[in-house]
DNA sequence: TTCCATGATTCTAA
DNA sequence: TTAGAATCATGGAA
């Protein structure tokens, strides 16, 4: 006050807020103490007059003050007794890290795809966030009801999902339908943020030109204003840290439920099991679909072509496991086969639709009655490794009927009696070994 | 509740 | 990248 103090006395007196000039204010000790007593009394008298003045009285006033020649260096001195203090206080208080609660979630938003670098991490986002809502109301930014009900919106569209998954039995949520789901999560975010940066700007802007327009009737620095904005900014990064919190929980859990449904097992259908052994034992020697027939079968199962290429890894390695047991089985795929195609010779099931089964034309087919053995003994001892084992990698091997049989060579030869499907010229891409 | 069958996952080798 | 092998985890029958 000291300074301010000064520039009062040395100046001799001010137009006051009615407009009459008033007396010089002298803080000097010289002056009999009840003579000021009587002057801060009429000054103090005038301004409680202001607000029984007509807006018009106030305007003609506001002009007159801001025409006062002392004003600049007036608001210049209490501009400087408010950095000296008050600001100087939150200025402390502003210089703080960024906040890596939001830093987190900006980065795992980022990993999940829902935000890009484009829309701003938590850095930039800040930046842009030239704020918004509060303006001074503690904490009142998270309690916009437009952001509310959106947030709101965001939790419902999931829950709903997940209301759906579970009454449709745990069935198993698809790669497609998680990137789907993914999608409209970042799609509701991106619009969202981009909301709540137009009202962070819209705000600011606003509170910008109201703090200049006041600047005029009272002492308002530019970094005063600056300090504004900042405040501000952090009042709306409250609403950004929830928006985001409220997306990266919807990721979670559409993940977590994603992982779920993928590791959790369910058997195929009995059609779909039957059609893969069906083309598994039709092709014995050499139980390496393509791709094309994996995806005939996927497509034919209602499974996807990884579960298929799962089945038949199983299969395979459970086949040579067991070998008695499949041999058993091969027989009821093989009479099954055999009544299908009763009277039409040889015609095992195919599923790319090229060449027959090879076991429908041994022996004419007596010999797959689940009670003769004879099948089951020359499969027993003439497993073969596949040639990958034997002769490197399989990148490298074609098929061969004699010498590449998967597991029963002699016995899909004696199967197969007119030779095999299993040749490399077959143009059927239901025989040929898989794509290495 | 136990046991087996089976789909899925992981690791290694080629 | 694929197959083999081992293993995990779950469904379903007994």
């Amino acid at each position: 006050m000291e300074d301010g103090q000064r520039m009062y006395s040395q100046q001799g007196g001010l137009t006051n807020m009615s407009g009459n000039v008033l007396p010089q204010y002298n803080m000097g000790q010289d002056e009999p103490s009840d003579q000021r007593k009587q002057e801060i009394g009429d000054i103090l008298q005038q301004i409680m007059t202001i607000t029984d003045q007509s807006l018009d009285e106030a305007q003609a006033r506001k002009h007159t003050l801001n025409c006062h020649r002392m004003k600049p260096a007036l608001f210049s001195v209490l501009c400087e007794i408010k950095e000296k203090t008050v600001l100087s206080i939150r200025n402390s208080q502003e210089e703080e890290p960024p906040d890596p609660q939001l830093m987190r979630l900006d980065n795992m938003l980022i990993a999940e795809g829902v935000a890009g670098p484009e829309k701003g991490g938590g850095s930039s986002a800040a930046a842009n966030a030239t704020a918004a809502a509060s303006g001074g109301q503690p904490d009142s930014a998270i309690e916009h009801s437009d952001y509310r009900a959106k947030l709101a919106q965001i939790r419902q569209i999931y829950h709903t999902e997940l209301e759906k998954y579970e009454q449709s039995d745990g069935s198993e949520i698809k790669n497609s339908d998680y990137e789907a789901k993914l999608a409209q999560i970042r799609q509701v975010y991106q619009t969202e943020y981009g909301k709540y940066e137009q009202a962070c700007n819209e705000f600011t802007t606003h509170v910008v030109n109201l703090l200049r327009e006041q600047s005029r009737t009272r002492p308002i620095a530019p970094k005063e204003i600056e300090r504004m904005v900042t405040i501000i900014r952090k009042k709306f990064a409250a609403i950004e840290m929830q928006l985001k919190q409220s997306t990266c929980e919807a990721v979670m859990i559409l993940r977590s439920r994603f992982l779920d449904a993928r590791r959790k097992r369910r058997n195929f259908s009995k059609q779909a099991t039957e059609l893969l052994n069906e083309y598994f034992y039709s092709h014995l020697s050499n139980p390496y679909p393509s791709e094309e027939a994996k995806e005939e079968l996927a497509r034919k199962c209602g499974i996807t072509v990884s579960q298929v290429s799962n089945w038949f890894g199983n299969k395979r390695i459970r086949y040579k496991k067991n070998i008695t047991k499949a041999q058993e089985e091969a027989n009821v795929y093989a009479a099954k086969s055999a009544a299908a195609h009763e009277g039409q010779g040889a015609a095992g099931y195919n599923v790319g639709g090229g060449q027959a089964g090879m076991y429908m034309n041994l022996n004419g087919g007596d010999n797959y009655q689940s009670s003769d053995n004879s099948v089951g003994d020359n499969v027993q001892n003439q497993i073969t490794p596949h040639p990958r084992s034997q002769n490197g990698s399989p990148h490298d091997q074609k098929p061969d009927d004699s010498t590449d049989s998967w597991c029963a060579g002699a016995f899909m030869q004696g199967l197969d009696g007119e030779g095999d499907n299993y040749d490399g010229s077959s143009d059927e891409p239901g025989l040929k070994r898989p794509k290495i």
